[in-house]
DNA sequence: TCTATGACTCCGG
DNA sequence: CCCGGAGCCATAG
């Protein structure tokens, strides 16, 4: 039937959006729900990201909010994996924040137009 | 079916 | 940006 593709669709789409973020860059929940269409959505994407663990290669730690704040940190493993990640890539974080996240923020809505 | 919840965001102060 | 309140939408129970 339509409805298991359907159900499917949304989560899909934010995987792949989420896979399409460049290495070394973060982008915002409601950046890939704007691309989505569904601006409004952003939590949505949030439980996109929780089920990612179904999937491989997800990364989620590059998913942050509007401010840049690591909301998600604490569904990792490790309260500091997230972090780690993310300073793996040469993202600076400070106190459960990107600095200068506005220099790394990559909007799919702009680069994958 | 209905209610509650949340890895969010926008708005006004 | 901080704070409090409201809106949104899919999932879980």
């Amino acid at each position: 039937m339509n409805d298991n593709l359907k159900k499917s669709d949304f989560f899909d789409k934010v995987y792949i959006v989420a896979l399409e973020i460049p290495y070394g860059r973060v982008t915002t929940y409601g950046a890939i729900a704007n691309y989505l269409g569904s601006k409004k959505s952003a939590r949505v994407v949030g439980w996109a990201m929780n089920a990612s663990h179904i999937q491989e290669n997800i990364p989620a730690h590059r998913v942050v909010n509007r401010t840049g704040l690591l909301t998600g940190k604490k569904h990792f493993f490790g309260i500091n994996l997230m972090k780690q990640l993310l300073e793996s890539e040469g993202i600076k974080v400070e106190n459960d924040q990107v600095v200068n996240f506005n220099n790394f923020f990559w909007d799919p809505y702009i680069e994958l137009q």
